[in-house]
DNA sequence: GTCTATAGAATGATAGAC
DNA sequence: GTCTATCATTCTATAGAC
């Protein structure tokens, strides 16, 4: 099943337990987030939100589906239309857009290290990243290569500095794409 | 009391106790990892742990102090040697070095929502960072400069990213400044 | 500096009523 | 779908002996 299925799957209540379990983790991380902080914030006691998991793990997970889903609709675009420079620049164009409009969060999903833990061992999204890094770098990389995969993936992580926060969503988008092209398209 | 100075009053127990918290709260977050895990992994109990620090924020501040020691040393070498773009690509280079020497930590060192609050309330990290950036990138930043700001910092803390984790140090070290050296040089 | 022992609160998770 | 009540476990932190 495609992340994008999974992710349709969630019930409303579910979704709003997923869209506040993001910001908690953003706040404190994963693991200084706790279910009590989760219910908490929803109005609900810990046995609601019970219901709709049935682990904190499955939270996690939840949370890593419904975010990556955007990305697996671009990433299908691109492999359409080829592996043209042109879809490469489209890709990279939605990445960034889908990065900017959750600042806060992307630094959370790039580098708690229980959410990097999910993301490595969860086949889907492993799938997802070399998918991903295979049309916008090519496929088989490497070690110049693999650091600027490295870097570009951080550069676009960094939506959520401090540096950038007063920056608006447009100038961010657009300095940002400019940045990471030069990364991708710096000769060898 | 410059970081320096403070870092340097750390007992030897104590300098263990923060170089093993760090390896922790890389492996499970500052959030996820509890005192006893701190002891257990020094061979210890809590009450020992507690003699050295009385609160688990304090362990926290100690890394921190511990872990940007360094910066500060290499920043005001720099500063001494005048704003020139020579002393300008020599911090860049050391603090392309400190980082890839502890690249596992990095990430948490600069992401953590714990250590990212800590690093924002505590004004003699503050000053440090301000400092840093106003050497390598100039004074008064616009909306670009910033973004470049940013960038620069997120690439610098890819050393620790799943990408390079088999990309040896000297080869990270050098396209490291590499790609970093662009970003700083960039023409408006 | 390290230990045992403990206090008191918070943790993840479950059972069963409405 | 939400609640109250509860479980065993773990948490931060402290007191006092060696």
């Amino acid at each position: 099943m495609s992340l994008r299925e999974r992710a349709g799957q969630y019930s409303e209540a579910q979704l709003r337990t997923i869209e506040t379990a993001l910001e908690l983790f953003a706040d404190h991380g994963v693991g200084g987030t706790s279910l009590q902080m989760i219910a908490d914030a929803l109005g609900v006691t810990k046995a609601a939100v019970y219901h709709q998991f049935n682990a904190k793990e499955a939270i996690v997970l939840a949370v890593l589906e419904v975010y990556l889903a955007p990305l697996e609709d671009a990433l299908e675009e691109a492999e359409a239309a080829g592996g043209t420079p042109k879809a490469r620049a489209a890709l990279l164009s939605r990445v960034i857009e889908a990065a900017v409009e959750r600042r806060q969060a992307v630094s959370t999903l790039q580098n708690d290290p229980v959410l990097v833990r999910v993301l490595g061992d969860y086949e889907p999204s492993r799938q997802l990243w070399s998918r991903l890094f295979a049309v916008l770098l090519g496929d088989d990389l490497d070690d110049r290569a693999r650091v600027r995969a490295a870097v570009l993936s951080a550069a676009i992580g960094s939506v959520g500095h401090a540096f950038v926060a007063d920056v608006d969503d447009e100038t961010l988008k657009t300095q940002l794409r400019d940045l990471t092209r030069r990364l991708i398209l710096l000769p060898g």
